[in-house]
DNA sequence: GCCACAATCTTGACAGCGTCAAGATTACGC
DNA sequence: GCGTAATCTTGACGCTGTCAAGATTGTGGC
């Protein structure tokens, strides 16, 4: 067992992984680079063998996030094969358990703190790969009339929205308490989505409702 | 004309309006106490006298940043007595240009930077009379039979968190360059609120269509 | 009108931050 | 095996939020 090489060995993933540790535990403005290396057990430059700047980590810690909530959308899709409704239902339930299970996390991953896609390619491949998942439930909807017809492009960008924006508000408590705790999320989540649909929205889809 | 007198006179205001600024020059990362302090021509430790720490002056702006909203979408329904499809429209329209006039002022309204609300009267205020604008457009719209049936409030939540996060995920660029150029912001607004509307939008409502 | 008090503002200090430069340590290709 | 490149440490700089101590000024009580 070695005990303190010169060398980490997987810094780069070690600083990723702190920094997440840092946003569930202590939200988004406690993280730092040197917070990440002292977790990593570094010195305070050794982040800058592996990321250009502070910018670079959080892009790194992003790409996992979208990597993490694709997994759940799809493990969620995947079991519903064959009922477009049920995944549009399960697909955006995942999108909002993500964000409710490590809230920081969602935020610095979907509040664009990454800004020239460009030069990330990796992120700009985890974003599509998403939001491909999310145009094929939208057509697979479609065909199924489910949803309204419309270039898939145009409605999932709005649904992609309505349940973001829903959760952004919560998350941010912009929402009253009042509001809150008469109409509960999952309730919140199935009025917006049965705004979308064409057919009803069974109750028994209600999320918290199964499980 | 006063020189420089030992006491600013205003200088609570001066610091959120520097804020203002500040947000709209450089963005939200750029904001700090000290460099308001520096624009309204006071020492670095002068806003002490007025906030007690930088989450405080974050309130204030906010607190004025949902002021702006408010006015902005007041004055958009006023102009369409008497039609609350065009008040929805036009409302849900001036929510989204005020978030393109100043995104940063935007953003750290809406981005619950202001955690605990009970310390903050001023700020609940505001949002509690933003959301009764909304839930009176709302309700209007429902007894004309332009909106379903259904509690007002649940309603109204879901129709702002569509529109916000629409903004949210445009602004964070999370929408594809190619998406976004196809679909005009224009259209992707009225497409999401179409799905909520019984009665067709039309397209003599689209926002850049007018003006 | 004056004085004590409170409000306001300045100066100075501290720790934590992002970032860079210089140097130490180690892995790896030839 | 050796030189080069990658990795990591140490030290420094300016910026930040925040606090303590003191200077300056407005204000109410007499």
């Amino acid at each position: 067992m070695p005990k303190k090489p010169y060398h980490h060995g997987d810094l780069r993933n070690a600083l990723i992984q702190a920094g997440i540790a840092i946003l569930a535990e202590d939200g988004v403005k406690a993280l730092s680079l040197r917070r990440a290396a002292r977790r990593a057990g570094v010195s305070h430059a050794a982040p800058y063998a592996h990321f250009a700047d502070k910018q670079a980590l959080i892009v790194a810690i992003a790409t996992e996030g979208y990597r993490r909530l694709y997994e759940r959308m799809a493990a969620a899709v995947a079991q519903r094969a064959g009922d477009p409704l049920r995944q549009l239902v399960d697909g955006a339930w995942a999108y909002v358990e993500f964000a409710l299970a490590d809230p920081a996390h969602f935020r610095i991953t979907l509040s664009g703190v990454a800004e020239k896609d460009a030069d990330h390619p990796a992120l700009v491949a985890m974003t599509q790969q998403s939001f491909e998942l999310l145009r094929r439930i939208v057509a697979d909807c479609q065909a199924a009339g489910v949803l309204r017809p419309a270039p898939a492009d145009l409605l999932a960008v709005s649904l992609w929205g309505a349940v973001h924006g829903l959760v952004d508000l919560v998350l941010n408590e912009q929402v009253s308490q009042a509001v809150l705790s008469r109409f509960s999320l999952p309730r919140l989540l199935l009025h917006t989505l049965s705004q979308f649909t064409l057919v009803e929205v069974p109750r028994s889809l209600h999320p918290t409702a199964r499980r």
